[in-house]
DNA sequence: CATTTATATTTGAAAGTTCAAATAAAAAAT
DNA sequence: ATTTTTTATTTGAACTTTCAAATATAAATG
């Protein structure tokens, strides 16, 4: 009898396992802190006016610059007709502004306006306390090992 | 001239420093993974006909047991107005059942129906080969690492 | 016990997201 | 040089989520 059939490790952490426990499941809490997360966020931006997709369409291009839609798409985790919608209307808040690209002519590229630079400066004073909170106790050698575990997990999920 | 006010620590992990650098920003890599987690997630249920607030919900009852529609949406991380909706529409696909509470006029108890636990067994078979494929790797002592410090973050979080 | 206040949920209108199909330009193939 | 295929984006219709207001029951108060 080799223990590898007969003794499985603790499989506490497989939702397909008769001893699983959500609280043993990395997804369990990477879905509760996003959940807090996002609403926190939410509470912030909607003090400026903003939302979660617009904000993260312009921490996108403050990042990156002028982008293409598609390049947004990617960046900010969100599927293409969406990002054209909130594009238009963005652009029609004054936020972004857009423009065909002069050697391609299928590829729209936006570039954020003065005005989304601004709410840019909004958003991070909407939300200084709040990751300030976020992070307390935490040492930066914590930070970091977080960070690399959640990069792992990253790059084993399926690309797209 | 003290160090704790002339050389700070690094920041590349506070988004209002100079020397911000997403890539040491766990929120990122918390939303890119979850972003892909989600993305991967949503296409397995798809085969099975569900999305991931019906995958929630039913989770959530099968874990749980019978629930009101505020409790659900405390699990399922989801506002009270949108539950109801789901719930409608489950209830219509015969995924769960709902009964006014017999001492509390007010609440609406929802249970998941057999159907709603055959919907479960489907879906796990469905995301089998994700989870395997996701913890590729990972030792247990990294994943409970993982969850601790995801647990960590969770605490500092506003409570809503 | 009538009245106010609090709690639990639902609804209708508005806003946002998604799918599949349509458009439009560029690149490749004939 | 046309035609075909690929790539980038947009659109309209269907569906979902959200907000604020409405409903309905329970609990607390005078």
């Amino acid at each position: 009898m080799s223990s590898k059939s007969r003794s499985p490790r603790s499989q506490r952490f497989n939702p397909g396992s008769d001893d699983f426990h959500k609280e043993d499941f990395p997804f369990y809490w990477l879905n509760q802190v996003h959940g807090r997360y996002s609403a926190a966020v939410e509470k912030a931006l909607k003090k400026v006016n903003l939302d979660i997709p617009r904000w993260r369409i312009l921490m996108t291009l403050k990042e990156e610059g002028t982008c293409s839609v598609s390049e947004i798409a990617l960046h900010a985790i969100a599927k293409l007709p969406t990002v054209t919608k909130i594009i238009q209307r963005m652009k029609q808040d004054g936020l972004v502004d857009t423009r065909v690209r002069s050697d391609d002519g299928r590829v729209t590229e936006v570039m954020i306006t003065e005005k989304g630079l601004d709410a840019v400066q909004d958003i991070r004073f909407a939300t200084r306390d709040l990751f300030k909170q976020s992070f307390k106790g935490l040492t930066e050698a914590k930070i970091q090992r977080l960070n690399k575990l959640l990069e792992e997990l990253f790059h084993n999920l399926p690309e797209h």
